[in-house]
DNA sequence: GTGAAAGCGCTAACAA
DNA sequence: TTGTTAGCGCTTTCAC
């Protein structure tokens, strides 16, 4: 089988053809059908203002008639739009996660917002790895939004606080959005309402009559960590309650949540429950609690950030407060879209609070 | 603050500023760096032949000093490389995993296997959900072509046996690999030896003194469905044991395993081991034992294809066939680049096996 | 309101 | 081996 192509054939292995390739319809074409200049194209394709309703209406009947879709390398080489939207994970772990391949929820449902979102608008987005103790962070960064020249960019924690990213993000005039991350500095910045989840949960469990409710904190790095914990002490504060010795400080690994829970059940003033910063911490404390010979929910109540799908297959199904970060990702596309076409935006940070997911890891304390 | 772009400012909201974003730094300051013509920069960039050694040293110190790099829309534009891949996937059951949080193991591995493998060779890879039953299949995905322009495709079942989606992917020359299908006519195809690994189950359950060996099928649509049935069906014939009344067909949906397997469980001959095309339908199957009094794998032995997550936390946890997502997507991205180039191609289909994972839902049958 | 011309950053084809 | 030229498809600028 020869390569055919009206251009220079190149090769052709086991019947794949490869060639230059150009786009079958463009702008010309439009334009010749429609018998209006390119600059009357463009403007209908992009929905500017000072074309004539039935100019735009031969045009568009020209470009369904034949199939053209704009070229995004080209709108990108010329204009301002590359319709790309990058999204920044960390790449430590969303590694560890997929290869203990006990699924990877936060980009699941980070893809499930974003992806649909961005298509709404004719976007894509484009998932990107990036390790935020790397040196070259910036460097590397640089180089991929040199090469992709993306739209906006989406920064999930622990990415949304570091100052190298962010820096350079803004130096660039490139929009972009800081998931769990408040507002300083007129940047978009969504939460989940980390201090107030927190708070609720406290509450829920002091209305079940728990008295020293312990927390498990996460790591140092993000932000939210600090929210979270800080939730916890104020409905406690508000409660009378004292926090004295119940606050440990994890790092979101379940190695550390094992930690965290002996130092809290071996203490003198044994909590009657427990509040993890997510859900790997909490399955630790179960794990940890049954080790030590007590019961769950029964001896200890638990209470994990997060919900992620693993929550509920152990033994007890734990209660959990659920993090909506399809919806969160969703709205910082439609925020960094916006930013991107200089239309206003609302105040922030944009809030979209989860909820408490009740399952079968609390009761009342004992006596 | 107002937006201090050396060109056409744009408007400032809340402080972002957003503007016509150039290229900072372009092939020209590299080749008056370097004191070359353009075509010679572009030529180190694309590490073509015909350049001498120093030549290209003195090149790459310009770009390494200025810290180039090739804006990906303009190579697109001139070349014939977009350095993006896409990957489609199955809109529905792809949605349906998102939408009930358990997870998504597919997409998970799928993402891991493929975007690394990507980067190692400086593309991107663009998930895209694609709904196989859409009239509109071939407009939409010219649509996508059209826009994006990869340089390769990557396809996932059913997609991969969707003459809609192959015959536009041919006509318009694009290199694409499917996923879970056998090589017909010239394309790549990879597989992940499903008739040998559906055989290999149903020995291991003969070895274990097993005769009546049940199968549930999947999807009729799925080709893959299929081999993995003629592969047990092949097993138990050489060992020359009747399959009579042991085959069901389902959908994949854990609905179709529950009727499925009350099928089976109900007839006369009843199977001492069901052999499920999927985790979904396994785990039906597991619910289904249990309901009817039967207990696993005392009175019914297990298996399950594809060892999502969920597997390991029913009770019992599954023996399953691993399916090797991530490596058989990392291959075919590995190929589909290749074939861009006019490299040499191996037989197809490859084929990246899977394997058996031991746990707790086989036993020797009673008696 | 519409059109013509100039260029975005890069590569293919050809010339030297 | 290297350089020159002419676009790729689109948008911007500016003229009408």
């Amino acid at each position: 089988m020869r390569c055919r192509s009206r251009y220079r054939s190149r090769l052709s292995v086991r019947g794949i053809c490869v060639g230059r390739r150009r786009q079958s319809v463009t702008i010309k074409h439009v334009a010749a059908d429609a018998g209006v200049s390119l600059q009357t194209v463009s403007r209908v394709i992009n929905n500017e203002a000072n074309v004539r309703p039935e100019m735009k209406e031969r045009v568009q009947a020209s470009i369904d008639k034949l199939g053209y879709v704009p070229s995004i390398a080209a709108q990108r080489m010329s204009g301002s739009r590359s319709y790309l939207i990058l999204a920044l994970n960390d790449r430590e772990r969303t590694m560890e996660n997929w290869k203990a391949r006990e699924g990877n929820d936060w980009v699941d449902q980070m893809l499930m917002g974003g992806m649909l979102q961005c298509a709404e608008h004719g976007y894509r987005l484009l998932l990107e790895l990036v390790d935020t103790h790397d040196d070259n962070i910036q460097r590397e960064l640089k180089a991929t939004i040199a090469a992709l020249q993306p739209d906006g960019v989406i920064l999930t924690p622990p990415h949304s606080d570091n100052p190298l990213i962010t820096d350079l993000l803004e130096k660039q005039k490139i929009p972009f959005a800081r998931i769990g991350s408040r507002d300083n500095g007129g940047s978009i910045s969504l939460t989940m309402g980390d201090n107030r989840m927190a708070a609720m949960a406290t509450r829920y469990l002091i209305e079940k009559g728990h008295e020293r409710i312990a927390f498990i904190a996460g790591a140092e790095e993000y932000a939210l960590s600090h929210r979270r914990k800080q939730g916890w002490r104020d409905a406690m504060a508000q409660a009378g309650l004292s926090t004295e010795g119940l606050c440990e400080r994890g790092d979101f690994s379940y190695a550390s949540g094992e930690k965290a829970t002996r130092a809290l059940l071996s203490g003198s003033a044994r909590p009657t429950a427990i509040i993890a910063s997510n859900d790997q911490m909490a399955m630790a404390a179960n794990a940890v609690a049954h080790e030590m010979g007590m019961r769950v929910p029964g001896d200890v109540s638990i209470i994990s950030f997060d919900n992620t799908p693993v929550v509920r297959f152990v033994q007890p199904p734990l209660t959990a407060i659920d993090q909506p970060i399809a919806e969160v990702t969703s709205r910082a596309v439609d925020l960094v879209i916006a930013a991107h076409r200089g239309d206003d935006l609302p105040d922030m940070p944009v809030v979209v609070e989860g909820r408490l997911i009740e399952r079968d890891s609390v009761a009342r304390p004992r006596g």
